[in-house]
DNA sequence: CTTATTATTGCGAAAATTCTCAGTTGCGAA
DNA sequence: TTCGCAACTGAGAATTTTCGCAATAATAAG
């Protein structure tokens, strides 16, 4: 989607951390990119196969968490399972709801001020730019009835899910 | 430390969710307790052995997800594995340096000012009260130099750290 | 271009986590 | 108290994730 791999700027990020550039880290963040706001470790391992089936599954495991380390890549731990996105260019956090599983993006400049506060309060600076709220969106708050205390599991985790089933075969 | 079993607004948050008392879930709840604010699944299984040795680890992560559903303990991922901490009387979040990995606790009302804003905004409800942010605190701030960029790992997640060791005997 | 260094890779093994299943047992209802 | 349903448990299998290692290849220096 957005930032494809020759990059400049994400290929300078990459060799600050001393990390380096491989056909294999080419391919996995394009599946990233290619698969959009979340995607799972399954999804993101079978985009690469596609590409090139060769790349193992360590290695996958391994770029991610690189990728996470200079922070190209968001991995976050969301109700049962990770989710893993492309860090583009604006700040941004999430507004997850746990009933319909729909996704509000923010823009980091709305929780600045709270961090700002915090600082004063504290002292303390915080500096994740990729925080994840879960709740409830307007829709489900008025069709509420249930929900409140059940803790629900985000679809793509869910075991015996019709989504899941079609990309199994 | 606080809320021993015996504690009749536990059970009856655990049978309001339709789960069971058994002395198994006894074991692990005290041990959770022992354990204080950030426990490993490492720590908390030793503990639940050094009372009962029979207790399957198959059973602690079942109980833990049971717990983490009706809010009994909070999990949470931080930098690199996931921490538990009994569920306490009084709503709060977590700042966790991850320089020094000191923990800051803020209550909750410090944060409502911001989901009430993204209230306004959106119409999202935030329902999470148990949040952690990442950052520098007020010491490592003033002895900074490297960090910013670099991710960390949590010490009790490091493969060869001292604390860990000790235990491992 | 050549060379040295060292991060990275794929593989298989190891470890961690989840799942299956048959037997138990908590607990609400009679 | 007894009964019956369904949640729970332990053991082992299955799956996922990490690790160790030898071979490879990206990078920087010469």
């Amino acid at each position: 989607m957005a930032n494809p791999y020759p990059n400049p700027k994400i290929e300078r990020r990459i060799r600050n951390f001393g990390f380096r550039l491989t056909p294999q880290r080419e391919v996995i963040l394009k599946a990233i990119a290619n698969l959009g706001e979340h995607a799972t470790f399954d999804e993101i391992l079978r985009d690469v196969r596609r590409i090139s089936p060769r790349i193992s599954a360590a290695t996958v495991y391994r770029t991610l968490e690189s990728f996470s380390r200079c922070r190209l890549v968001h991995g976050n731990e969301v109700a049962g399972g990770k989710l893993y996105e492309l860090a583009g260019e604006e700040d941004h956090h999430h507004l997850i709801c746990h009933k319909c599983w729909g996704d509000i993006k923010i823009p980091a400049t709305t929780v600045k001020k709270l961090f700002k506060q915090l600082d004063k309060q504290t002292g303390f600076l915080v500096l994740g730019e990729h925080y994840i709220f879960m709740g409830l969106c307007p829709e489900c708050r008025l069709a509420e009835g249930d929900t409140l205390g059940r803790f629900h599991i985000h679809p793509k985790f869910r075991p015996s899910d019709p989504e899941k089933e079609k990309q199994n075969e």
